[in-house]
DNA sequence: GGGCCATACAACCATTTGGTTGTATATAGG
DNA sequence: CCTATATACAACCAAATGGTTGTATGGCCC
């Protein structure tokens, strides 16, 4: 398994996304880190469609790396991964990021009578 | 046009994380963010597919609000939408919240000699 | 006006998705 | 051992996606 530093790559991405553009994936999510006990078939209960759908839906989760199943006899235990959550979150505040300091950089043009920018070599960061 | 109190519905969501899952699309949030001057086919320029399919991408994001186009003669330009952007994040944040109120609730309990609830009923937690 | 450029949009196509039913396999329990 | 349950998985289907090309529309400029 190649490691990846904490980034997620963007084929990663696609699926986590893909993976939250279900309402029912979302529910499975939010009832998994609420610590609802779960294996597939008392979630597959919760909702009005066939088990093999809500199997389905769990199985493209744990794709994402949203879920884990952990064989227990016949059973499986559904856990949800709040780990792979965080890091989906941390994606979109990068790319606010992206946002904030095209801002900050408009900002300190904005304020600033003499930019930092003109000269050769950027003079001392004046006030600010 | 209904106004939801700045809280997704689920349709919303659905919209919002599939317009996500693409890496074209999230590039383009991405380029727009950063301040990229971005008519369509400034956009369109930078991809490897024809004119249309990159108008669809915009659509999509537009769809979802991630982005609004404003008419400039012949050209829109095409503006990022950093707050629906961060309401996307809220949506994840929320579902966060849910593992993190689980565990503190399981702190409590397991932390705590005497909890501040537990009263009437239910013996004073015996250690383990 | 005429032509070019940016955009929009329809029609089409292959693939994926989200659901179904049906079948197979494995484990728990009488 | 036999049966019922939990899961897995294949086959099928309708609808949505992501791309294409082609055509229409409308603004810019000569």
């Amino acid at each position: 398994m190649v490691v990846w530093p904490s980034t997620l790559a963007p084929s990663e991405l696609d699926q986590l996304f893909r993976a939250l553009a279900d309402a029912t994936r979302r529910d499975i999510v939010a009832r998994l880190l609420s610590g609802e006990t779960a294996t597939v078939s008392a979630l597959a209960a919760r909702y009005d469609m066939s088990f093999a759908a809500v199997q389905k839906h769990v199985a493209v989760l744990e794709q994402a790396g949203l879920v884990s199943k952990v064989a227990n006899g016949r059973e499986r235990i559904v856990r949800g991964e709040p780990d792979r959550l965080a890091r989906t979150r941390e994606a979109l505040s990068q790319l606010e990021d992206l946002w904030r300091s095209r801002i900050s950089r408009l900002d300190e043009v904005l304020s600033e009578g003499e930019p930092p920018c003109p000269s050769p070599t950027s003079p001392p960061t004046p006030k600010r």
